[in-house]
DNA sequence: TCAATTATGGACTGATGTGTCAAAAATTGA
DNA sequence: TCAATTTTTGACACATCAGTCCATAATTGA
């Protein structure tokens, strides 16, 4: 019923999201966003809704992409090698993809703690992932290959801290190689 | 000669910086600034040019106090106890302090490498620092706090980036004590 | 006292930004 | 074919923003 839509919401949220990922949410204006997506503005408001629905809606969709990545390079191979290839998937070779940084801890920069609604995000996507990466070491330190002494807790939020580290450093130009030495360096001192 | 200024420049510039500290460059208008410092708008414009040029001496400004603060705290005490108050000193008791996070790590989320003049001013700082790091680590490594394995630079170039995920973190509404105990943590890791 | 100079206050300009309106177009079901 | 519904398009309304103009005020030096 009804005249359908013209073009693929999907790909139109998936162009916002890049543009919000890589300028933030006050320095995107809603005509960077019509562009972007391609579409009037009428049907981007539509479909939509505001500026800031659209940006949470982009957000999640990021938060899910970002998620289950980081959790697919944690996962493989032994635990050392997870967590070191969870910080060295923060750096990846082509430059304009690692300078994008991450788009959480861009909305950590740009709003603090002063939006509830990306607050909650983060902290659901945050708890996530530190309980994998808590699991991993456990599984690290049973195997002899992390130092038993560590906490499991405290050095997954070390590791998520890390994380936060070479996202920043990624996006004020550190190099590939530079953030992937980074990586192994963290994952070091972690060692017995 | 002429008529003198009737506001104190060096204090409203101060105002100036905490504005933007708190709310970034794009988020801050020309109204949030000239009610924070208390001038009328062509007394802003005379005095500081325009909003560019005000939040790069703004960011000067902060990055000579946030500098000499860090050097201070790095100096203080033995080479472990120096770098383990360095991190801390991210984390005062003050929750609106605290929360503010750090303005250069705040540039580097809006602009990423996309501005020169910040670039260069935050390669000054980044590249005085960690020489200062580097040697208070050597210094470790002589009396045997530290590590002797790890390579001075690259562990100074750690901390530096301890530091931009402990400013992250405690933007993000992190407690005192759990950065401090996470600056514990940090420093524990380049012990022998 | 007066000329020269700089600061101030308030109005103003032109651009940009977000969001809406209304008419036309496309689709479905009767 | 036509009524109902939703999308699209372009124009539009209204607010905000950065920066300027101009008249007035305050100060110094002659």
């Amino acid at each position: 019923m009804a005249r359908p839509r013209e073009f693929d919401r999907d790909a139109a949220l998936e162009r916002a999201m890049q543009v919000f990922w890589a300028k933030g949410f006050a320095s995107t204006s809603t005509d960077d966003l019509r562009e972007a997506m391609g579409i009037g503005r009428q049907s981007l408001y539509g479909a939509f809704g505001d500026k800031r629905t659209l940006y949470l809606e982009a957000f999640d969709a990021y938060l899910r992409r970002i998620g289950s990545a980081h959790l697919s390079r944690l996962s493989y191979g032994s635990p050392v090698e997870g967590i070191e290839n969870l910080l060295a998937g923060l750096a990846p070779e082509d430059d304009r993809e690692r300078e994008l940084g991450c788009m959480g801890v861009g909305s950590v920069s740009e709003f603090g703690t002063t939006d509830p609604d990306l607050n909650l995000r983060r902290k659901v996507l945050g708890e996530l992932l530190i309980r994998h990466v808590a699991r991993r070491i456990v599984e690290g330190q049973e195997r002899g290959e992390l130092a038993s002494k560590l906490d499991p807790d405290e050095t997954a939020a070390f590791v998520l801290m890390a994380m936060t580290g070479l996202q920043i450093a990624a996006r004020g130009g550190a190099s590939a190689k530079e953030l992937k030495s980074m990586a192994r360096f963290v994952t070091c001192r972690l060692m017995p």
